[in-house]
RNA sequence: GCCGCCUUAGCUCAGUUGGUUAGAGCGCCAGAUUGUGGCUCUGGAGGUCCCCCGUUCAAUUCGGGGAGGCGGUA
């Protein structure tokens, strides 16, 4: 397979900086990816996501494979002309949400199958049809492969299990995806908390060979110090010159935290969620908006912001649109979230290319430590 | 004027056959949320049970009077 150009511009101790080039544009990292689970950034339209400088947004396998249905979106010109986003699209194989979601599922060598959250209906997904749809049907990207991942904390021995089943599904997956000239695969590794499980988990994705390696299994329920203890273990096992993305993280200190420890890429339902509950993130740690302490507050969250949600509403208005449930304030808090951790990645990759990473990691652990 | 019904938390209402700290929903005040069910969950504060008198060991509950509200009727 043709994989992405990845450049690494700068590096500062275990962290790096660069682009992996993409035929619908260049992915500058470490990056955040937006979820856009439904075909959808929830709440914010393709102009405001542009604008907060996010170069990829992550689609969802399982999501529009129930609805609207890949065929459908297929029919439609694929997903990038569907949302009306030009850009690069990763998407997830559904493995996460078959988990997470899926009202009844059970996992078997061949496929997994499960029960609609929306209907009931039941499915069946094979590695194969995961790649299937995300590549042939959607039109993702990075297509990544179809994984088992536990919850936490997990035995030993179902880690084990689950970690090589995954990799066997990520022969599968590389068997079926075959060679591409304008698309990524990219393999997950698993192993829960066990550094045994990593190393052999990542031995075995690459031997197969990706274009770039996850780390899955974390941002389950473990705590923050035992994410960074793995990412120890976990970040260094996997191909130094292929992007490493941690699935499913997180909080601004952990991101950091993980930069710190050779990740590239990221994507976390948090900036978009807590936005529609109200949450903002900024450089202070997160502050929810529905506190009455704001009501009366004129100033917008960050006078300094390049993004309107940010600058020019104050948090009086903020306050007032959370409380009376309507959209706008979902709007606006969606936007400056994810604008603020855009902006993030950009401080962290400025930081990386002038060597001062550690400078802006205690300034993030004194402020956002706590978070 | 007369008849009937009603008055319990900020709001809408349960309830107490008379018996320790009187409840719910919503609202309010906070918290949770990590490869998104626009879902949801968890705490907390808040009451002169309309007022007065009476009966009773004990009244938010029973009786009488009063005040306020709603409906009907002259």
């Amino acid at each position: 397979m043709a994989a992405f150009p990845f450049t690494i511009a700068a590096s500062d101790g275990a962290a790096r900086t660069g682009v992996l080039q993409t035929p619908r544009g260049a992915i500058r990292t470490p990056a955040f990816m937006p979820l856009a689970t439904a075909g959808t950034v929830k709440a914010l339209t393709v102009d405001q996501v542009i604008q907060t400088g996010a170069d990829v947004v992550l689609g969802n396998t399982y999501h529009l494979m129930l609805r609207p249905t890949a065929e459908r979106i297929a029919r439609l010109g694929g997903l990038h002309r569907f949302m009306r986003w030009e850009r690069p699209i990763l998407t997830d194989s559904g493995g996460f949400q078959v988990m997470s979601l899926a009202k009844i599922s059970s996992v078997a060598e061949e496929a997994v199958t499960f029960q609609s959250h929306i209907d009931g209906s039941r499915h069946v997904l094979t590695p194969e049809r995961s790649i299937e749809i995300q590549a042939d049907l959607l039109g993702s990207d990075v297509v990544m492969q179809l994984d088992e991942c536990v919850a936490w904390p997990a035995e030993a021995a179902r880690a084990a299990e689950a970690m090589r089943l995954s990799a066997r599904w990520g022969a599968r997956s590389k068997a079926a995806f075959g060679a591409r000239e304008r698309q990524a695969l990219f393999g997950i590794q698993q192993g829960s908390t066990f550094p045994a499980l990593r190393r052999e988990s990542a031995e075995r994705l690459i031997e197969i060979g990706f274009d770039g390696y996850a780390i899955g299994g974390m941002a389950v329920g473990e705590t923050h110090h035992a994410m960074c203890e793995t990412l120890d273990v976990a970040a260094p096992l996997l191909p130094a010159d292929r992007p490493r993305y941690l699935m499913g993280v997180g909080k601004p200190i952990d991101i950091v935290e993980a930069v710190a420890r050779g990740v590239d890429m990221f994507d976390c339902v948090i900036p978009t969620r807590s936005g529609r509950h109200g949450q903002a993130w900024t450089d202070a740690g997160p502050v929810n908006l529905k506190n009455a302490r704001f009501a009366d507050d004129p100033d917008p969250l960050d006078p300094a912001s390049d993004c309107p949600a940010s600058r020019d509403y104050s948090k009086a208005y903020l306050h007032h649109l959370v409380k009376a449930d309507e959209l706008l304030g979902q709007i606006l808090l969606s936007w400056h979230n994810v604008a603020f951790y855009q902006s993030l990645m950009q401080r962290l990759r400025d930081a990386i290319t002038a060597g001062t990473l550690e400078a802006l990691r205690r300034e993030i652990q004194a402020k956002q430590g706590a978070a």
